[in-house]
DNA sequence: GCGACTCGATACGCTGCCGTATGGTCTCCG
DNA sequence: CGGAGACCATACGGCAGCGTATCGAGTCGC
């Protein structure tokens, strides 16, 4: 399992962790080659320097969450209303942490990097694309169907910023709840 | 408006500014000293060390927050229901973008150091119960009060991290649409 | 007008990080 | 076996940030 030599993805999967961990600040060269047991040495040698590192990472991530997204919402026999509950599940409560911090970090480092915003913003288009047409499949007029997906995805990311903490034993039917709002059972 | 002496407060404020610009990370003694246009001998003097600086910094946001909050929702004759629209527009798109980015900057620093986070845990479990009120207000029970909220939170919040460049045209019309959703005319 | 106090400047050492230069150790191939 | 190339270690210079130490310039009380 363990690859006697390392190459670009292992130092771009730890690059991740670290992003996902403590925000691109984090990712530093020297930390990750402490986290990968070499020395910069080996850094240097894949990449030319930090920034093409970053730059792999925004364009792996980007090209990987489209294709995700993608493949998420291509309803194989699911009812639409199906679709969309499943998407929900998929970045819900504590599945997968290591995505939703990614995701998180990600639109953090957007928030003031226009190369990250530019990034986020065209996997963003993407994802709001599919969900609209999943809640237009549902009976919505597009101007209500981009909402719904703008309110699907606002609350799919915002609830990871809400304090978890903050009332851990109310979240999981709140949750539920929120799901049936976001999700309608009978659209008009 | 210039006092010609610094003092805690002054740098307070020059470490929000850094904290909504480049979070955490950049609220560097430095940076502000720059920014402040003296030397850092003056920093030393207000505060014993970065980590003074920025535990005012935490201790100072939750006490404003929570009486933000309070104050907020405080509806001095209005409907609860006009109570939740008004909160809303609050955060709702561009205005007061320094108090989002501080927000989210916040958030982001809570992901990954405890002390922060359990500050911005205080500050939810305020803002989650006083708008809970405001939805039981509505006519709801206890558990769909707080679900709303939950809901009203995450996507407040949720929207800040969306790409606004991902479709910047059909922003303003979603939003609407969201606060409909959000806080409903007619409710069960 | 003279200490005491407030506030800030200057200068220093230390650490962590980036990037480069150079050398060493494998492996593969002829 | 021997050379080439892939991969990594070591060592260095440089910069930015933290914190300390020391000194200077105002200000206030008396």
């Amino acid at each position: 399992m363990e690859a006697k030599t390392l190459n670009r993805e292992s130092w771009l999967s730890a690059a991740f962790s670290a992003l996902a961990e403590g925000g691109v600040e984090q990712v530093r060269v020297e930390l990750l080659a402490k986290r990968l047991k070499v020395t910069k040495g080996s850094f240097y040698w894949h990449f030319r320097d930090r920034m093409e590192l970053v730059e792999a990472m925004l364009e792996g991530w980007k090209t990987g969450r489209i294709e995700a997204i993608k493949a998420q919402t291509r309803l194989d026999g699911r009812t639409p209303a199906e679709g969309l509950r499943y998407v929900l599940s998929l970045y819900g409560g504590s599945s997968n942490p290591r995505g939703i911090a990614i995701e998180l970090a990600m639109r953090d480092w957007a928030r003031r990097d226009p190369r990250a915003s530019e990034i986020v913003a065209e996997v963003d288009r993407e994802r709001l694309r599919c969900v609209s047409d999943l809640f237009a499949g549902l009976g919505l007029d597009p101007d209500d169907a981009f909402a719904r997906a703008y309110l699907f995805y606002s609350f799919i990311f915002g609830e990871g910023l809400l304090a978890r903490s903050a009332a851990p034993d109310r979240f999981e039917k709140a949750r539920d709840i929120c799901g049936k709002v976001l999700v309608p059972e009978g659209i008009v």
